[in-house]
DNA sequence: ACAGCGTATTATACGTCGTAGAGTACGAGG
DNA sequence: CCTCGTACTCTACGACGTATAATACGCTGT
């Protein structure tokens, strides 16, 4: 469920923002909720993260979380924030003159991250969270591509689009694993058990000969039925190579 | 959403490649329901397909459906083989021997197709939909690659990091117009809304100094608050001149 | 023409969700 | 000690997907 709508921004700002409790009568607290939250859709998935469930948990009624949380959508994002905040804590940016290996360290955190929270790559990455965890993730980056001969507009450009190669892929990686039925390990099980009643459906296999034959070298050579995580690394190479040209074309 | 858990893949590819209605006397069959559902989507979003709401439209009850569509996790993999079907109906991708201009044929109507149907952003493209719809587009997209010099395993990947990207910034272009409040044509609305807020709640502002830079820069060139499409174009860019460097070194 | 069967369709109901609204109990200021 | 604000609880509503059982229609074999 990708929704982002219906959010109160102004509530949410609030909410982002907010130091310590409100109240020291309070047995909870926005931080102690949205960690709560995190850890459980780590566990179980964003679709386990119920008011109900999250109260529960918390040892409060499922009622008691809104002046904490505003509502799920609000709520949503501040786990969003959260993360985002930690995307560079395991893994710190080079500070080397090197350009690529800081465009790569980019890439690696932000994928690290969704592998630790697979249920991000749910959510839409469309108008940034106003919170001081994407604020911060969003300087990081912003500073390991500053001053190697971009501009202001083609270094937010080259992010987003490094940025969404990487969320889109991993995305992928995660939805072919977490679409598993129980007792399936590997695509091929997956493959096996669907191909009979494909190739009965489909009828002429001549039909898609392009697709066959890669996908049958693909499974020879990775055993997968696709591989986005290889697609993930190519791809940034690919990027990398491109910023290349270009900054040596406008450099000399 | 983005769920695409709990699917029942054999009844899915007996519905997928289902040639004409089942018996005479059904009022409904899974093409007239599928694309239905499809232009509900198009119009009010993945969330107003609700199957009481469907079964309303095509004038049956909701129980009426289930034969035809499996369940809503079945119906939705329906919907998304529908518009893959249909990706290059508009815009079939030239014959030409520049595969330059193919690769940017593939992008346009992927991104195309993320415009007229919005949705379709929201649903994660891990397993590939054993369906007519995409396997044709994978085909079709394939195709486009094959003979430039890439080895199978490599169209592949680069097939899967370009859509990665034109997916992804589809969906950050897409999510920043549907937060939209209404009333709000413009993204320097929402942010006159919210940077009230957002300065008291910082209090320090040279906390994100490069985020402000560039954020002032973009704001000023292109009037909006992020511009993923921008990125798109500039990704598309970056990915084929990365593709090129390849093919060169290899060939020669 | 008619009986019987398979299936498309309906009616009803269950458990879940987010959350609105009213009530309750507890710490702090007079 | 009394009152007041607020953190929290209780109950309830409408919407969701869909299980289950009942109903009605058209095809097949005679």
């Amino acid at each position: 469920m990708a929704k982002r709508t219906g959010v109160d921004e102004l509530k949410l700002i609030g909410l982002l923002w907010r130091g310590s409790p409100t109240s020291p009568r309070s047995r909870i607290s926005t931080r102690s909720i949205t960690t709560l939250a995190v850890e459980l859709a780590d566990r179980e998935g964003l679709d386990a993260v119920t008011i109900r469930r999250l109260a529960e948990e918390a040892g409060v009624t499922a009622m008691a979380l809104y002046p904490h949380i505003g509502g799920r959508a609000e709520l949503v994002e501040l786990m969003l924030d959260h993360v985002a905040g930690a995307t560079y804590e395991a893994a710190s940016i080079p500070e080397s003159t090197d350009w690529r290996s800081r465009i790569t360290a980019i890439a690696e955190a932000n994928w690290a991250s969704c592998r630790a929270h697979p249920w991000i790559t749910d959510l839409a990455t469309g108008r940034p969270v106003p919170g001081p965890g994407a604020s911060t993730k969003y300087e990081t980056e912003l500073r390991a591509l500053d001053g190697i001969g971009l501009s202001d507009i083609d270094m937010e450009h080259t992010l987003t689009a490094l940025l969404s190669l990487v969320q889109g892929t991993a995305r992928a990686t995660l939805a072919t694993q977490g679409a598993r039925q129980p007792g399936e390990d590997q695509d091929v099980d997956w493959w096996a058990n669907i191909e009979p009643a494909l190739t009965t459906a489909i009828g002429d296999r001549t039909r898609f000969p392009t697709a066959s034959r890669v996908s049958r070298t693909l499974g020879e050579e990775t055993g997968k039925a696709n591989d986005p995580e290889g697609a993930y690394r190519r791809g940034v190479g690919l990027l990398i190579d491109g910023i290349a040209q270009r900054i040596d074309q406008s450099g000399v």
